[in-house]
RNA sequence: GGAGAGGUGGUCGAGUGGUCGAAGGCACCGGUCUCGAAAACCGGAGCGGGUUCACGCCCGCCGAGGGUUCGAAUCCCUCCCUCUCCGCCA
């Protein structure tokens, strides 16, 4: 969320900068709601006060044990002045914050104008492609071949876009669950979290997902307001809702890894095959809150931590650095990890690691005093994934195949893998 | 799931429907005292919003949302949460 008194002072300028992003403010509107606002809410105030002064005369007349009745017949109307007065101020700021809710954050000046991710920025390539003497196959036949993979099973026992692991490759996904989180916590300083993986609305309004976004989500049934969770973004970053932090606890590194839930409503026909974009998938999440001069660092260290995943597991990619077109709502600046899939002969998103500056922290009311200050300021926060294990499952199945079908298990993995070398035909 | 008791400021804890944003204790900050500290004493302190050049003034907030009333922390309704006992379960 955008902070509502820069939308007042600065309205074209942020106008502006949301037409970078392809976001049409509505600037006439806003200016007619917000004078609306003012005036509406001032002479609210104003009965409001002169309520309270009515009130308290006749509670005090009445202490005095005088006869209040003329009093009462003064205030007849006040109230059906106020009614009319507030539900009309209710109204305004209701259509006022459907729409403050709903802008994107402002992208940093750093990040390119762009439509889509045909507009982002390449910065640097990690590691060669392989060159294959064979016939590449990808995971999903790859998976196939020893049944450690069955999407036909998945979909009898659910549905589409889900996965059945087996075997090995089971063991392999858990392997690179249990070596990122150790990596997070035990080199890059992340303290591990284990979170609920449903959530309430509030959390997920919080992140930025709601109201907005809400068809990308799985909804409980029941009248509870619960989601299953996209991302552990959500219950990781919610951590600091409503808080108020003292400024040497900054910054906060907080990791956990979780199953995400995606209904992915737009995504239909995209990626069918095979398991790069499913509706469950397992995700190491990073996220830090912090000082609001830090962000920026933090978010490049961030990059640091995701791309260190990738390297210490030999799997070529590139970062990108997503246009304004590209970028998620939250976001005021995002880099891409992109891992090297031979079978599509590209990169593909692995990662997204986001600096939200102050746009969550207000929606969640998250704020730290600064030493010697009166007044609480908004915090900083910051997501990354680190990393998405399914498509680095795959990622890994494709890059490390030889031409009998078997997989060699990257060397940094292999102490979390009971030291097996290769992933073989069963016996 | 059944029965009961509760949700008040950083924390503990008062609060007959009327000057209550809310006593008091603790913790906290500033000051006096002290070589320094402790103790004692004095004082200050919540969050959000509106308005003003500013001092300030005003509004809202006692789990959440409705309602009754001139007036609600206090009365009524719905929901959420916590605790105790029983049951069930991992």
């Amino acid at each position: 969320m955008l902070d509502p008194k820069l939308l007042r002072s600065d309205l074209a300028n942020v106008a502006a900068r949301l037409a970078r992003r392809g976001y049409a403010l509505d600037v006439d509107r806003m200016k007619t709601l917000e004078a609306r606002r003012r005036e509406l809410q001032t002479r609210t105030e104003e009965l409001q006060a002169e309520r309270n002064a009515r009130s308290k005369a006749i509670g005090q007349a009445k202490g005095r044990g005088e006869d209040i009745e003329p009093l009462l017949a003064e205030v007849s109307d006040l109230g059906e002045r106020l009614e009319a007065s507030s539900s009309e101020l209710a109204e305004i700021q209701a259509q006022f914050d459907a729409i403050v809710t709903g802008i994107p954050n402002l992208p940093h000046e750093s990040v390119p104008s762009g439509q889509d991710e045909e507009d982002n920025v390449e910065q640097h390539r990690w590691g060669t492609p392989r060159e294959f003497d064979f016939t590449v196959r990808d995971h999903t036949d790859l998976g196939a071949l020893y049944g450690y993979l069955d999407f036909e099973l998945a979909t009898r026992l659910t549905g589409s876009r889900f996965a059945v692991m087996r075997g090995p490759i089971a063991r392999l996904h858990r392997a690179l669950a249990q070596f990122m989180l150790d990596m997070q916590t035990r080199q890059h300083g992340y303290e591990e979290f284990q979170v609920p993986y449903i959530v309430n609305d509030d959390s997920l309004f919080g992140t930025g997902q709601l109201p907005k976004f809400g068809d990308d989500l799985f909804r409980l049934e029941g009248d509870q307001n619960y989601y299953l969770i996209p991302t552990a973004e959500v219950p990781l970053t919610n951590i600091v809702r409503d808080a108020i932090l003292k400024a040497d606890q900054l910054p906060l590194r907080m990791t956990a890894h979780t199953p995400c839930f995606r209904s992915e409503a737009g995504a239909y026909g995209r990626d069918t095959r095979g398991m790069i974009r499913q509706h469950q998938f397992d995700k190491v999440e990073m996220v830090q809150v912090v000082h609001p001069e830090h962000s920026y660092e933090a978010l490049e260290e961030m990059r640091g931590h995701a791309e260190a995943i990738l390297q210490a597991l030999e799997l070529p990619y590139r970062t990108v650095l997503l246009c304004t077109g590209d970028m998620g709502a939250a976001a005021a600046k995002t880099y891409d990890l992109e891992v090297w899939l031979p079978s599509q002969n590209s990169y593909r998103e692995i990662s997204s690691i986001s600096n939200a500056e102050d746009f969550q922290a207000r929606r969640m009311h998250a704020r730290f005093r600064e030493q010697g200050q009166k007044k609480p300021s908004l915090l900083h926060t910051l997501n990354g994934s680190g990393l998405a294990i399914g498509r680095c499952l795959l990622a890994v199945m494709e890059n490390n195949q030889q031409a009998d079908g078997s997989i060699v298990i990257p060397e940094a993995l292999r102490p979390w893998m009971d030291g097996i070398e290769v992933i073989n035909a069963p016996d």
